[in-house]
DNA sequence: CTTGTTCGAC
DNA sequence: GTCGAACAAG
């Protein structure tokens, strides 16, 4: 059985927000090492992979592997019925058809408790290659989800280039054209909230759908920053943390119709 | 060529705001004084003349005179991807056929530049009489939006009559009617910013459209305060500031059938 | 095209 | 904290 208590139930909320514009139905795959999820949306053009590490559960208990086949709508609504200070705990037995969901307001004068149908989903089972990137930014998620805003008023893509002296967001369209540039202030490494930071190999040029990524900036309230991680002519990985024990990444491909 | 700097980039907004669900393309003609445009909405009821003097940019330069002709729309949804507290520069080439904007943000680690596309529009000279009126109410312009909005509920126009007693607003309608009455507490040239004064050689009475009132409301955010001049049977002006650098006039000629 | 939701203003 | 307006989803 499975048993994950997360103190922090706000976190789950915002990551069922952030993913279930993209995904209706998805397997959360529950194991010794945590809960993951993989999922392409419907139009197979994105994916999605999430992690929650064991270790951000206290406690947390997975006897043998688990796939919970979950309708994302229905566990958003249930979600919107815990509270966002609620400490939530997920249960799921062996072999049982649904998945409970405890809970327990901090003032602890209230414990509810919520079921949920499991259903049965084909998953394709998604390889993720682990690959290096040409070029890396950390900029503010915020400021990543107002530019891909501002920019989707002008064009349906964006291009996005990135040289070691900032990286620049561009859309063209009927009315006219947009260009955002960002100059570096900080490394990739630290921690810097605030500011935009550049690690590259080679300077890098994709074009890519702004109505996905507006979709994936629903992850924004997760994390302050948002790693974009950029190689010519492959899918971008576009990444949020989540707070200390997972993450949430979404791979995008790029047009083929690059501006040059 | 035109360049003109404008350190509060939100004076900018808020006036294509003001002016958008009046009018949808205008030309803003640029000289050595300023930026003006004259106007009618599309029904040739109501006429809106903006000015912006050239010592309210910092730096202005404007060799010859240029007509830029605008889709109001379009300017509006490229300030909105302009921050509040942007500085905005507007620069135009003699014989180009695009306006471009740049925006730099305060913090400025962020530098974003814009570019639309102009249009040819043909413009009617309108000319706009320098007239007196018989009546000057000044007053605050968020109160004029909240009588103008609360009496829209009621009927589609208000009669607006002044007396050196005060300035009453009316409507009636199917469900009823609404009067408000405002006394003078000031003086029309003291800077006062709240409080209703008024200037007037000739009790006056008009009645006017609502629908256009609210209209011109829109541009209350730029400005405390906002003065209506009357004369009977001709049209109104109403006028609210720009900051220190100009004005928004709006002038509706009043109903025939006017309630006695 | 309508409704519901979210964001920003007061 | 309440309200209205803009935006997105059905």
């Amino acid at each position: 059985m499975l048993e994950a208590r997360l103190s922090q139930g706000s976190l789950l909320k915002k990551i069922v927000e952030a993913i279930k514009d993209l995904v209706q139905d998805a397997n959360f795959d529950c194991n010794d090492n945590g809960i993951s999820l993989q999922a392409m949306d419907s139009a197979h053009v994105a994916l999605c992979s999430l992690l929650l590490r064991s270790d951000g559960f206290e406690p947390y208990r997975c006897d043998r592997n688990l796939s919970l086949g979950i309708n994302l709508n229905s566990l958003s609504k249930m979600l919107k019925c815990s509270g966002n200070d609620d400490v939530i705990t997920l249960k799921a037995e062996d072999e049982g058809d649904k998945l409970t969901m405890l809970c327990e307001s901090t003032a602890q004068d209230r414990l509810s408790e919520y079921e949920l149908k499991l259903m049965d989903i084909d998953s394709e089972h998604l390889g993720i290659p682990d690959q290096e990137f040409d070029c890396t930014v950390k900029m503010s998620s915020s400021e990543f989800a107002r530019i891909v805003r501002d920019l989707a008023s002008i064009n349906e893509s964006v291009t996005i280039s990135a040289t070691k002296e900032g990286v620049r967001f561009q859309a063209a369209g009927e009315m006219g054209k947009g260009s955002i540039l960002l100059k570096p202030n900080g490394s990739v490494d630290s921690n810097a909230g605030q500011g935009t930071s550049i690690r590259l190999s080679e300077p890098v040029m994709v074009s890519l759908s702004l109505k996905y990524l507006n979709n994936f900036t629903k992850a924004a309230p997760l994390s302050e920053t948002v790693t974009l991680n950029i190689t010519n002519d492959v899918p971008v990985l576009i990444e949020f943390a989540v707070g200390e024990i997972g993450y949430i990444r979404y791979f995008l491909a790029p047009k083929i119709n690059e501006e040059e």
